[in-house]
DNA sequence: ATAAACCCTTGAGCTTACTCCAGAGTCAAG
DNA sequence: CTTGACTCTGGAGTAAGCTCAAGGGTTTAT
């Protein structure tokens, strides 16, 4: 198949088939005459894999490696491939680590904050950005309730 | 003071000091007669809330909607500053979302992957991305380990 | 006076994963 | 035989946040 039935069966760009040509992901096994990409069912396949791995969090460059495993499998051990999978989980754990800290901290600003339309001046976001000590609420009458209610 | 006594202060770079400058970000507020950037108190607690802002997470672009606000606040609300930090929140728990999903569907493979030295024609972690379906645990006489045990 | 340490500007490069553009050849339908 | 859809190559551009390098002035200490 020519590369416009490819990317209509797997819901990408043609712009995004060549980028991974040139990244070595998915080459096509054969050229028309003219000079057209064309794709066999394993090349199909091979970007299902592809499109898989990244749905679940791969880089291409850590997809490339898996590839190259893929391409060999019998002078791999399974250790590889869930080695692979192992270091994956810790990045993303560490990814996790660091947005949780992140939304803590940005809790904890707007919790101390009423929202309300009095002036930035007494706001508490501000004031802990300011001199970054623990969150204080503002002292007003207004009790802290969601923006823009 | 000049630019190496401020970066010395908050442990960055003279090149990301001059970068945040191109950004708009912080500029001195004086310059020596020799085109010295010259750094008063006030720009040092400016790039203190820069840091602080950064250090929970907000981009240099949403750090410039905050200065803007710090810039002026008698013409800004609290909800103003609350808006910014939920709609923050809003966008950490986005990609808090699609990490814990790659997280869950990475363990899922590791599961099924025993780890162990046979061979990778074997692997149902590669066989799910090559088929997309559900994880099988291999069938063979090895118990499911961690890699490299 | 001279060397080290500091500072300046301009501009390029890095990473990731594409996306878009120009200019041109090819193929199928009417 | 022409039109429109499809494909090709090469190269530039995007976002984010720096980082580095070249080439040259300034300050400070000895």
């Amino acid at each position: 198949m020519k590369i416009g039935e490819l990317v209509k069966r797997h819901g990408v760009s043609v712009d995004t088939i060549r980028f991974y040509e040139k990244q070595q992901l998915l080459s096509p096994s054969a050229r028309s005459d003219a000079g057209y990409r064309l794709y066999s069912e394993d090349d199909s396949q091979r970007l299902a894999f592809i499109l898989r791995a990244k749905s679940v969090g791969f880089s291409l460059q850590q997809i490339h490696e898996l590839l190259q495993i893929e391409d060999n499998k019998s002078q791999w051990q399974c250790s590889d491939v869930k080695d692979k999978v192992q270091q994956k989980i810790r990045e993303i754990s560490e990814q996790l680590r660091e947005l949780q800290q992140f939304k803590q901290a940005l809790q904890q600003l707007d919790n101390a904050c009423c929202g309300g339309s009095i002036s930035a001046t007494e706001c508490s976001i501000l004031t802990a950005l300011e001199q970054g000590s623990a969150v204080k609420p503002e002292q007003h009458n207004m009790p802290a309730t969601t923006a823009g209610a």
